[in-house]
DNA sequence: GTCTATAGACGGATAGAC
DNA sequence: GTCTATCCGTCTATAGAC
């Protein structure tokens, strides 16, 4: 991404920024965007409290960085999309866990989700899920999406709060595919089921 | 409760006492525990600060004051239990929405629920859901409860947080009816269906 | 690029006068 | 019971030396 590396090196540093933001998106993850400082993410990652503001500008600029999605919604439903309707609801959910298990890609999720009840909110409800999850529905060629929508991310929402943020068993250490199973085909009636 | 008023007025205060109280349940509701001040809710209530410490001791002691519940859920939720497993489902999201559109309830409600991400979170996680929910599918006399129990409550839980915390629309301006005719018959399923 | 120093504001909490 | 005054800690952010 740098064009080629005649010109020496990018203003960036060598890994001092990347560590910072490893910090940070733990922390915000684990404890939300007020109860996180900064001078705490430079302590944690071992660097002086100015370089924070160095890197990145302010507190709410190092948080859209750590909340950066970490992968493209649309291109792993992609597949989903491609298949049809038809058991979309089980690929759904099973796509979707898929990217929150993998331990690389949980905790931006965690920082994103926190943003829901943070102060800092908005960025789940105007943006996330209208912009992801909508046109998925559209593109699936369902009918009454402004109906389904809401009744689909209710369900999604709800295991993703209480499997990854609350933790709470049986379904924190469930394996993806007993949750696909009991869940999908409540996102499946969602879906193409027959409205009240 | 004061064992007859002979001996004058309680230590308590004439309202004002209250009025902290009120406006700490709507700011904790608003906007979670760390993003309160004090201060803040002293100002809002028309108080001084030194007076929030004096009735509550700390910040910590007021949020739980503003957190303790508004009704008792084992009580509104009897009437479904004796009603039997037929049904349920749908009784159950009614009973749940009916408390939660209550004006009065649904301030202190919110406070609770933003517990489920704050750093002052396990009320929800140890307390709430095991203790209320648990109990209730073990009197219905359902099967199975440990396996049911966190799918009805990830279908509860998407619905309060995309209803009253990320007010989603159309979600949060639909009648309680709508919601409970698409959803309840996911819990049902959930609470006496077949599981995978 | 990294750090020290510090500004400037706000937080929780307490002591004590009235 | 209510308020003034204040201590002390922590926060974000910046300026500037090295």
């Amino acid at each position: 991404m740098t064009g080629g590396g005649r010109r020496g090196r990018r203003p960036g540093a060598p890994d001092t920024r990347a560590a910072i933001l490893a910090v940070a998106r733990e922390r915000f993850a684990a404890a939300g965007f007020a109860a996180v400082s900064v001078r705490s993410v430079a302590a944690e990652a071992g660097v002086d409290p100015a370089l924070v503001h160095h890197y990145f500008g302010s507190k709410r600029d190092l948080f859209l960085a750590a909340l950066e999605m970490p992968v493209d919604p649309r291109e792993v439903l992609a597949p989903v999309i491609a298949a049809g309707p038809e058991g979309a609801g089980e690929r759904i959910l099973a796509t979707i866990l898929g990217v929150w298990d993998d331990d690389e890609l949980r905790l931006p999720l965690l920082a994103l989700a926190r943003g829901l009840t943070d102060p800092s909110g908005h960025l789940l409800q105007d943006g996330f899920l209208p912009v992801v999850i909508g046109p998925v529905l559209a593109e699936l060629g369902v009918d009454q999406t402004e109906r389904r929508l809401p009744l689909v991310i209710s369900q999604i929402i709800g295991v993703l709060v209480l499997r990854y943020l609350a933790r709470l068993e049986p379904l924190a250490s469930m394996p993806a595919e007993e949750v696909v199973a009991a869940v999908g085909p409540t996102l499946q009636r969602y879906l193409t089921g027959p409205l009240p």
